[in-house]
DNA sequence: GAGGGGTGTTGACCAGCATCAAGACCAGGC
DNA sequence: GCCTGGTCTTGATGCTGGTCAACACCCCTC
């Protein structure tokens, strides 16, 4: 095995900022680049853990999108999150030392591989990264509130206008457009992780052109108007008594 | 301040096992008791963080009932869980230093306060307690996971026999009946959380009565048929087709 | 015991979304 | 070119659960 012989280096890596804490001098860096166990490759729509599989390691996305699903014994599935670059998958395993749902590429990736036992054994040298990590998986914890309001307190047309709304702020956050997306999963998959049909998701679309707030071409959408979206969510659900603010 | 001298140690609490590792050492267990700094007690219907205070310690509730809620700045709220004795709350704060949710005693209660610079410290010199911190927050993401399942995919009954058998199960665990359980939420809370309004689960209530599942008198709820509420949730949404595993 | 506020139950009605169905569109293989 | 399978759109219809309303119940205070 000399996956680390690729350069495999967090020091050089232009997605550290997003992944690894910041502020750290040469030595540090150093030491933090054999917190890499080498990187691997995920064919869409194979996976890179299932539930069920043993834990080992969490990894950072250097390429491509995935999404995260739970499943049932009685066949029914939740999409729990897509990830893109920058973004850990693989906490969820630590608890049971097995991973509890499957990470599932949308596209051909690649991910950094970080065995846990590593990370905890810096986390206890570096207290740094030791507070990176508490950080992310607080970032997680906080993320799940949030998709519990959007599914427990939120109509169809609020429900995809923040996830439209989340999808491009992050996107920009990693210097694409603010007003282009190309999606990389189904309707079937928004759907499933927004609580609600395929169908749904594509009527809303619809209206969402309709209404001139976006411009939809199959996976292609156009934002035209950022702030009718963001309109959508500041929203009370029942319009009389409002108040504008 | 002499909060500590009321013989606040966790090597003689009885919930011990529930809220830290256990295979501690003597030594180990006297470090562990300075990572108490204190405990606080909550009123019925007051806060024990709210959203934007700034993030201190975690809490270990020793005795009470609480729940969590996060809040939109249009008015709406969505409680995120309900918590009993032995189990941890401020996970959420970590991320941004302020917390970015409500924590609200249902009952009169009683928390050990946890000052998280003090569990980092701690945690850097014992890999058991390290792991145990990471297993905390992981398994809260993991229960995080099945409340987005919930909320996405179970109808109105299959959420309420989530919430009762996952309820009791948690009580069992603590020495409580398998059959009797006293809720400490009202149907407007339990409604929030499941992502259904009060009035559905008055009804759904009433409907488990007719069908001789449960017996519903105020909030005293008595399991009378702790396997037909299982068996609403591993039946799958479609009765057609179906195979019975 | 009367009164009042919070809570819970039940009924009637209806809206939002699921479901079913048909067809359009696109990509890939031959 | 044609065919096939997957994806997406749109329409028709119906059901689950939301909404509104009335009332019962409980606890507390006075």
């Amino acid at each position: 095995m000399d996956t680390k012989s690729l350069k495999v280096a967090c020091s050089s890596c232009n997605l550290r900022e997003l992944c690894l804490p910041v502020g750290l001098n040469n030595e540090e860096l150093g030491k933090l680049d054999s917190l890499i166990a080498g990187r691997r490759r995920i064919k869409r729509g194979t996976t890179l853990y299932k539930t069920g599989d043993p834990f080992t390691a969490i990894y950072a996305i250097r390429t491509g999108f995935f999404k995260t699903e739970v499943n049932t014994p009685d066949g029914r599935e939740q999409v729990t999150g897509f990830q893109m670059m920058g973004e850990i998958m693989g906490l969820d395993g630590i608890v049971q030392d097995h991973h509890s749902c499957d990470a599932i590429a949308l596209e051909d990736s690649e991910v950094c591989i970080m065995p846990f036992d590593r990370i905890e054994e810096l986390s206890r040298e570096f207290g740094t990264l030791q507070r990176h990590i508490h950080k992310i998986m607080s970032r997680e914890i906080v993320r799940d509130q949030g998709v519990m309001l959007l599914l427990g307190n939120m109509r169809a047309d609020e429900r995809l206008a923040a996830f439209l709304v989340n999808l491009v702020q992050r996107l920009h956050a990693r210097g694409f457009s603010q007003s282009e997306v190309v999606l990389r999963m189904t309707r079937k998959e928004i759907g499933n992780y927004l609580g609600m049909q395929l169908e749904t998701v594509s009527r809303t679309f619809s209206k969402f052109v309709e209404d001139g707030i976006i411009d939809v071409n199959q996976r292609h959408i156009t934002i035209k108007d950022i702030e009718a979206l963001r309109g959508l969510l500041n929203t009370p659900p029942s319009s009389h008594c409002n108040s504008p603010s």
